[in-house]
RNA sequence: GCCUCGAUAGCUUAGUAGGUAGAGCGCGGGAUUCGUAAUCCCGAGGCCGCGGGUUCAAUUCCCGCUCGAGGCUCCA
């Protein structure tokens, strides 16, 4: 519901005509006139529908609570269907608005509404001191749980070697940490520029916006379609070596289920909500529905714990607000691996923390991103279990910065988030691991323990790489970040073309492809560049997309056994056999996963996306 | 969600003090068969984001919407 509230000296109105939703009135009712009082207007709106005592009730809360601090006389209700663009049935207004005069008047405050759906002229005076103008928008959740969110701040600190640190007397010496603690602080300073990456991911023919879809979800391209299966078979690797048990669950949830309800409505307005005729749907913001409904329907003995569960959520989806949609660094829908641990007790779950931790750091080393950490504790935890959280900080081999919570808020007692640095100074939050101490006994996840009593698991959450698509991000913005060192390109693994060969002339053609095929049967992904281009365009163009070994064929190449070939990194040219190549590109994509290029060997045949 | 700014060919854009528009890249055709960051010539391609208003006339001015960019979070 929104609600415009306007201390008034006076408001005046008269109906004129009827719309085809007008409620019946008497003449009495047909103009009226107040004073000194406090204008109500406002717009039922359909999610209202869902609870609408609640609705009414914290409505009411707030306008009497307004009504006491300005020292009007009277509430004037005063429907305005003009403050939404969502608006209720009409029936469900005129009964919120009914019930909200009632209420109004049992708490013995003067209290009228003006005729709902009626076409009407109107003058009101706006007093115009500080709170004569208000806006609110009024939802059915409780009060009490927003009063808590505001209420004693969190403590920062840089842990150090096991030392406290305030934030503001550490002696920043790595510039990342330093940007993401001003950041998470409030208070660094922003320059108003677009981020690099979203300029390179259509440049590159990786991904785009889709108009034609709400914000925040893109279009991806055979090119970044690539790279995004790359990195889903990276994660499903990594975390499958670690004992994890991949599932594949529903994206969409039935809000009618408690234990879904509870766990949707921590995460508030952000919610991606799917309106039916009867049911009322969700889809999921990451894999924990669908794995939690899995492990409660599933019997657990202690033997079975740790128990992984791996999904990779193609899509999550976040109602992330309109004008923080960004790239692919936020965005509505978008990929997400998620590991659920299900672990015996917290003792076991530390364990396996440590062990995620390795996880989430070898996913910067594997991208060769710089990762800054924040440790996240509530007091509790963090009084009691100091040490571990000291040691397990010590892992990250440098400073981290911490937050202690008062209490607890969330359905985790201590969680520990990486974040890649843009190239504005801004974090790009990646890796995550949680500890989850709500949902076991929420979704009746039971587990047998040895002295044959059930038992609610405690449940780790990690993300050992943070979204797919903020990944790409980071990789993108680590470019951007290093365009005056080195040369722009994507580790070999993740390019879409390794290896781009180059024949000079038509008579050169023949033995491209021929080499072409050869190294594709080696599994390097590369390409030809059969236009009828001179070499100087063929070469610019190799660069522009990023690609990082060129091979020139010429009369030379024909007549010998060694190639030459342009390696972008170095910007070196040098010459070396066929078996030297693969050898080479194989050793720069150390064991990585390989996917074939899934496009025409030919750029002549080629679509410009 | 709110505020500010923007939207002209597939892309990057110039321009019109109101009289329906040019360029580069890309694309198609032709010539060139060429050794390391753009070969030359020709051609096609535009409801100037969408809807409404003002006007004899709107891509241009005004309003609304959509999409994008940045910022903001009850503060005017």
């Amino acid at each position: 519901m929104r609600v415009l509230l306007i201390h008034s000296d006076y408001l005046k109105y008269q109906t004129k005509s009827k719309t085809k939703i007008a409620e019946k009135i008497d003449d009495e009712k047909k103009k009226g006139s107040f004073e000194n009082s406090l204008v109500a207007f406002t717009a039922v709106e359909k999610e209202d529908e869902a609870d609408m005592q609640g609705v009414v009730e914290n409505a009411v809360k707030e306008i009497a609570d307004v009504f006491s601090k300005v020292g009007a006389e009277n509430v004037v209700v005063y429907p305005y269907a003009h403050l939404s663009s969502s608006l209720s049935s009409p029936d469900a207004a005129k009964k919120i608005l009914i019930e909200i005069e009632s209420e109004l008047a049992e708490m013995d405050i003067k209290v009228a509404r003006v005729p709902f759906g009626w076409y009407k002229s109107f003058e009101v005076s706006c007093k115009g001191h500080p709170l004569s103008e208000l806006s609110r928008t009024i939802t059915s959740q409780k009060t009490e749980e927003k009063e808590k969110e505001k209420g004693e701040e969190s403590k920062w600190y840089i842990l150090d070697e096991g030392q406290l640190i305030a934030p503001e007397e550490f002696d920043f010496y790595n510039k990342d940490l330093e940007q993401l603690t001003k950041y998470e602080l409030g208070k660094s300073e922003s320059s108003g520029e677009e981020p690099p990456h979203v300029k390179l991911m259509k440049e590159k023919g990786l991904a785009d916006y889709e108009p034609s879809a709400d914000v925040g979800h893109l279009r991806w391209y055979p090119k970044g379609r690539l790279i995004r299966d790359l990195l889903a078979d990276y994660v499903y690797l990594l975390v499958t070596k670690e004992g994890a048990m991949p599932v594949e669950t529903p994206i969409m949830y039935d809000l009618a289920d408690d234990a879904i309800r509870v766990h949707a409505e921590k995460f508030g307005e952000r919610q991606y909500r799917l309106g039916h005729k009867k049911k009322e749907l969700m889809l999921r913001y990451a894999c924990c529905f669908g794995a939690f409904r899995v492990l409660s329907d599933s019997f657990l003995t202690w033997k079975n714990l740790p128990a992984r569960i791996y999904e990779l959520s193609t899509y999550s989806f976040r109602m992330e607000k309109k004008g923080e949609v960004v790239g692919l660094k936020r965005l509505r829908g978008f990929t997400m691996p998620d590991l659920h641990t299900v672990c015996r007790d917290l003792g076991q779950s530390l364990v396996e923390f440590d062990r995620q931790i390795d996880l989430c750091m070898r996913t910067g080393e594997d991208f060769n991103v710089n990762y800054e950490v924040i440790f996240r504790a509530t007091k509790d935890f963090y009084d009691e279990y100091k040490e571990w959280m000291h040691a397990s900080a010590q892992k990250i081999g440098k400073p981290v910065l911490l937050e202690i919570l008062p209490e607890r808020k969330n359905y985790w007692i201590s969680k520990m988030d990486f974040a890649a640095i843009d190239y504005l100074g801004r974090p790009i939050e990646n890796p995550t691991v949680q500890i989850d101490v709500e949902s076991g006994e929420r979704f009746d996840i039971t587990f047998l323990e040895e002295n044959e009593q059930e038992d609610y698991p405690i449940i780790l959450h990690c993300s050992p790489t943070g979204s797919i698509e903020r990944v790409i991000c980071s990789l993108l913005e680590k470019t951007a970040v290093e365009m005056d060192e080195k040369p722009p390109m994507l580790p070999v693994w993740l390019s879409p073309t390794q290896v781009r060969i180059l024949p000079i002339a038509e008579r050169h053609m023949d033995y491209a492809l021929e080499l072409a095929r050869e190294l594709k049967d080696h599994n390097v992904r590369v390409d030809v560049d059969d236009r009828p281009e001179r070499v100087g365009k063929k070469i610019r163009n190799a660069a522009t997309d990023w690609v990082p070994y060129v091979a020139v064929i010429g009369d030379n190449e024909l007549e010998s056994e060694e190639l030459t070939i342009n390696i972008r990194e170095t910007q070196e040219k040098q010459a070396m056999t066929r078996e030297d190549l693969v050898k080479l590109v194989k050793q720069e994509t150390n064991e990585m996963p390989f996917r074939a290029l899934p496009l025409p060997l030919k750029l002549s045949e080629r679509i410009n996306f």
